[in-house]
DNA sequence: CCGATGACGCGCC
DNA sequence: GGGCGCGCCATCG
């Protein structure tokens, strides 16, 4: 199993309402590494099996590039954020200010 | 081959 | 707090 693959499992096991960093993710498969992380998003095959938007940094802040890009091309252009940010309103996850998240209330803890 | 780049993070000023 | 530099390492040009 690869970097990639084990990074979509455990993005997976995040519930709705819930969020977790690229931080948490990189360190519990032992590495520091947080930004390849962020590459295997970037590169997420199927946004239906591994809910990448429920991924934010350490700061509780949006990924300011967030997009599906599983096709080549971003679908939301440069403000994928914004959608990233509806999704998780839509799932009930408060927000201390318009990107930033509340982790002290969302943030999941990975097993 | 090599340098630049990036859905990051941390330490310093 | 905002801005900058550096470490990280697979990919890309």
């Amino acid at each position: 199993m690869n970097f990639f693959e084990r990074v979509y499992q455990i993005v997976r096991k995040v519930p709705a309402g819930k969020v977790t960093t690229y931080g948490a993710i990189a360190r519990s498969l032992g590495t520091k590494d947080a930004r390849r992380v962020g590459q295997a998003l970037h590169a997420n095959p199927d946004e239906g099996e591994v809910p990448c938007h429920r991924v934010v940094d350490k700061d509780g802040r949006l990924a300011p590039n967030f997009a599906f890009s599983t096709k080549g091309r971003s679908a939301f252009g440069g403000d994928g954020w914004q959608e990233q940010r509806r999704r998780l309103l839509a799932e009930g996850v408060k927000f201390r200010d318009v990107i930033h998240v509340d982790l002290s209330k969302h943030l999941w803890k990975l097993e």
